[in-house]
RNA sequence: GGGCGAUUAGCUCAGCUGGUUCAGAGCACCUGCCUUACAAGCAGGGGGUCACUAGUUCGAAUCUAGUAUCGCCCACCA
């Protein structure tokens, strides 16, 4: 059969990705195997594949394909979440494209819209990831809005309403007055403005004197309910107890006192308006101040302002200002530069808005989630997040669980007709309290009234890992007790709040158990310059071309060796000089790789095997040391897998297959062009390509089980992806160290064929002067050309020479010698030596390094001393004849 | 403004509790090769005062303090 050079993943990916699927080796049920699970971090449901995803699901892949050949019962559960803000968005977006305005519609018309919306687009980037050969569970697939989960999502909702550590509050939110709802703050951008600061002064009431007070938003003088000085502050503590009033409204107003003013700031005076800026609410809410909300929803502003009823809060700006003036209040404008927050969706100025919110206590729910990170019982990786961690965990403020959105699970609360509520989990639930609250009998569920409000996505993310189990609604359930708790989690340190950390606490509230082992805190991915790829940027490529370019195994393997968990991921592109078109080196360099493992795999098949033959003793050794050589890998890329270090893990496969395995390995078992090989080098050979192949399938799974079948006639069924991944064996480092110098003489060897010009078909004659044992011989004349390997101990002339330890190798080149070059080089290796030896010297004549350093470095530094001796010894013998 | 972290080759990073795996790897770069597995390749090579300054020590890339620059998170001063 006649292979290709080149590997082609087109041919091979979707065939082992369908055959895999058949087989349901990704679906696991509950049995005496030990579990290894995985809960995928959701992506949005209308989300579409980004590097970020390709990065994080890659690792996740690695995890769980190591974890199933090592015969643990492997389960990835994948899903989505419905992500309330970010998919209501693109809904309001795709119906104003359509001519239909959101607020025109009922809520259930809506969400009819935004299922429809779901229904069309949720899932894309599930399927996206089986390009990528995500191993998911597929017959577990989740939807943060499944019924089981919602239903989850409530129990707990009141569940905690019924702990008393749910509770309604007021609260401040980014109002958006053009589309006409709250955002959250990862929604708001803030920018800087040249704006002006307004000083404006205030009559004290019965005196005629003024207090005078910055603002940048004069208009909101209308809500003000307070001036503030500093307690402290001697130059207006005469003020203390007296009265303003407030100018053109003519309300008279407090003047308090707070240690929150700054006196350094404008004239030490600030105006209170609790309506309208966040810190103003909270000191309003300490001293007990009344809050005047003067805006509308729409940012016009409304009968409390009592002036410019009407006005949109801009124009009334502009208003207000005039009359001040006119009434000679204002004292000075500057100019002035101060951060401003714009909607991201609308570029609207966010205006702070008092709302009713619903909240989870915090306090005490944290106290398990941090102790058992800080001991470890949750590890982080890499550890430094555990800084931030504690840092956010002592500082929690209550969460704000409410969003005033139509798409997500809508909040359990029912108000009574006569006031008051209930939260229940369903209907009948709500009329029987409602009855029992308000002892009216005949309330049915039309006379309650539901929250209007929905539930912060991450109020059904934190639960994911006991929901997707349905571990809330069904404690007892076999999965549960089997799957929880997972063993790692993969995601993104900028969601360690928001997520991670409420996972943890939900694990210790709901099943008195971590929700996860290790969590492996991936990097951002940039492009070339630094910047983080995002689609407004237009710097990401997208992963399916790339894909489609280099294959899934290329583009995983190029992502994976550079990114160490908590680093970025910097994917450079390059644009190719002739054709335009964009390159990415790293899936190049993963691409190549496959190409030399399909190469080496050609190589082997190609052989033709004569079981009458003996072995050569070059085969014999090789394979011997390559025994060892694999063993101490496989040792070290367990441990480097224990420690996540990945990237590690995969560089060592890497350099273990192209440098040992295809450079050394193979070059020395490989038969001279169409001679047969013997039985056994064969067999060890294919052996070896068998566990090389093993190692490399996390990490590259679709070229590897192509491989895999073709070593051999596979029944139908087999799979190289359940196959045992091959444990270390014990191994010898004394061999692995020989072979190491042998190569420094071939490599020797070579340098000189380079250097003088001399051509690899050439035979040369090597002379070995000096202390070497001379075992592995047929190797070194394979592998460097040689006639023979001759041991001597008289001068040579004629010849070029290297070092390697402390025997000194030589290659006769007669007139082909430019002397003076050799001179010159030798004279340079003997100046190097003769400082080592010097510093060495240095070293163990300072009687406090002998007296105070352990004995075991202090033989080192001797050993030095006589190694360079015996170097600067060879050398000078050896110039001595030349010259 | 508060907190955390980083700075090692052109780029991305390893270097664990100070001492031969201490200056490393991969990519990129340079030189020579289309040598019947692979030019998506082979062989060889050049690159670094380990950000700076001081200190601790017999000994510092590694520990301490300060300086500079950068990054991230949190809060956002009227």
């Amino acid at each position: 059969m006649e292979i290709p050079a080149k590997y082609d993943p087109s041919l091979t990916e979707d065939k082992w990705y369908k055959y895999w699927m058949d087989n349901g080796f990704f679906h696991s049920e509950p049995d005496n195997r030990e579990p290894y699970t995985i809960v995928i971090p959701p992506p949005n449901v209308t989300g579409v594949l980004h590097m970020g995803h390709m990065l994080n699901n890659t690792i996740q892949d690695v995890l769980v394909r190591r974890a199933r050949m090592q015969g643990k019962n492997a389960c990835w559960v994948p899903g989505t979440d419905h992500a309330s803000i970010a998919t209501e968005a693109k809904v309001v977006a795709k119906l104003r494209d359509e001519g239909i305005d959101k607020n025109k519609l009922a809520r259930e018309e809506f969400l009819e819209h935004a299922w429809e919306w779901k229904e069309k687009h949720g899932g894309i980037i599930l399927e996206q990831l089986k390009k990528l050969g995500a191993s998911c569970d597929w017959e577990r697939t989740k939807f943060t809005m499944d019924e089981d989960m919602s239903k989850s999502v409530i129990k707990v909702f009141v569940d905690l309403y019924k702990k008393g550590l749910i509770y309604r509050g007021v609260r401040m939110v980014n109002w958006d007055p053009q589309a006409m709802t709250a955002v959250s703050d990862e929604e708001v951008n803030y920018k800087e403005v040249q704006s002006k600061l307004y000083y404006v002064r205030y009559q004290v009431e019965g005196e005629e004197e003024y207090v005078t007070i910055a603002t940048t938003r004069p208009e909101t003088i209308l809500g003000d309910t307070a001036v503030c000085v500093h307690p402290e502050d001697e130059r207006l503590k005469h003020l203390h107890g007296k009265k303003v009033i407030v100018p053109l409204v003519k309300r008279p107003v407090s003047i308090i006192q707070d240690d929150y003013v700054d006196r350094e700031f404008g004239t030490g005076a600030l105006k209170i308006t609790p309506a309208h800026d966040i810190n103003d609410y909270e000191i309003g809410d300490k001293h007990n101040l009344e809050s005047i909300d003067i805006f509308n929803d729409d940012g016009t502003l409304n009968e409390s302002a009592q002036l410019y009823i009407g006005e949109d809060r801009f124009k009334a700006r502009k208003l207000i200002v005039k009359d001040l003036e006119g009434a000679g209040h204002i004292v000075k404008i500057e100019d002035y530069i101060n951060k401003v927050g714009y909607s991201e969706r609308t570029d609207a100025v966010i205006e702070p808005k008092l709302s009713m919110q619903w909240f989870l206590k915090m306090e005490d729910l944290t106290k398990p989630a941090l102790e058992n990170v800080m001991n470890d019982n949750v590890q982080f990786h890499p550890s430094k997040f555990k800084n931030t961690y504690k840092h956010w965990m002592e500082n929690v403020k209550d969460w704000c669980v409410s969003r005033q959105l139509w798409w997500g699970h809508r909040i359990p609360a029912y108000y009574l007709p006569e006031g008051g509520y209930v939260v229940a989990e369903t209907e009948e639930e709500a009329i029987l309290l409602a009855k029992e609250k308000s002892g009216n009998q005949n309330i049915t569920i039309a006379d309650l009234r539901q929250d209007e409000d929905v539930l912060d996505t991450w109020f059904s993310s934190w639960l994911w890992p006991i929901s997707v189990f349905d571990g809330i609604n069904n404690p007892d359930n076999k999965d549960y007790n089997y799957y929880y708790p997972t063993n790692d989690l993969v995601t993104a340190p900028e969601i360690l709040f928001f997520w991670v950390a409420r996972m943890i606490i939900a694990g210790y509230e709901y099943k008195e158990e971590k929700p996860f082992r290790n969590v492996y805190l991936t990097g951002i991915v940039r492009d070339g310059l630094g910047r983080k790829m995002s689609k407004s940027l237009g710097n990401s490529p997208d992963p399916l071309e790339l894909i489609k370019n280099y294959g899934a195994d290329g583009v995983r393997v190029g992502m994976l060796l550079c990114s160490p968990a908590g680093g970025d991921l910097l994917f450079d592109i390059k644009e190719n000089s002739k054709t335009g078109e964009n390159t990415y080196p790293l899936s190049e360099q993963g691409r190549n790789f496959g190409n030399k493992i399909w190469n080496a795999f050609r190589l082997v098949k190609s052989w033709h095997v004569d079981g009458t033959i003996e072995q050569p003793e070059s085969a014999k050794q090789a394979i011997e040391w390559f025994k060892h050589r694999l063993n101490s890998e496989i040792e070290s890329i367990n441990d480097l897998y224990e420690k996540f270090r990945l990237s590690d893990a995969l560089m060592a496969v890497y350099k273990l297959f192209w440098d040992e395995f295809s450079s050394w390995y193979l070059e020395l078992v490989k038969p001279a062009y169409q001679k047969p090989i013997d039985q056994a080098s064969y067999e060890e050979t294919l052996s070896f390509f068998d566990i090389m192949v093993k190692l490399l399938h996390p990490f590259m799974p679709f070229i590897t089980e192509e491989l895999w079948q073709l070593m051999e006639n596979r029944k139908d069924g087999e799979s190289l992806m359940i196959e045992k991944m091959p444990e270390s064996e014990p191994y010898n480092d004394e061999i692995i160290n020989a072979f190491e110098s042998v190569k420094e003489i071939i490599s020797g060897v070579r340098n000189i064929r380079n250097e003088n010009n001399i051509a690899q078909k050439e035979t040369l004659s090597l002379k070995i002067k000096g202390d070497y044992e001379r075992k592995y011989d047929s190797i070194i004349i394979k592998m460097a050309n040689l006639s023979d390997i001759r041991t001597i101990d008289t001068k040579i002339e004629g010849a070029v020479t290297f070092m390697v330890k402390s025997a000194e190798f030589y290659i006769e080149l007669g007139d082909l010698v430019d002397v003076e070059e050799e001179l010159k080089k030798l004279k340079e290796e003997l100046e190097y030596n003769r400082g080592f030896l010097n510093s060495v010297m240095k070293k163990l004549s300072n009687e406090r390094f002998v007296n105070n350093a352990p004995e075991k470095v202090v033989n080192v530094e001797k050993k030095k001393k006589e190694d360079a001796e015996a170097k600067i010894k060879v050398l000078e013998e050896r110039i001595a004849s030349l010259t």
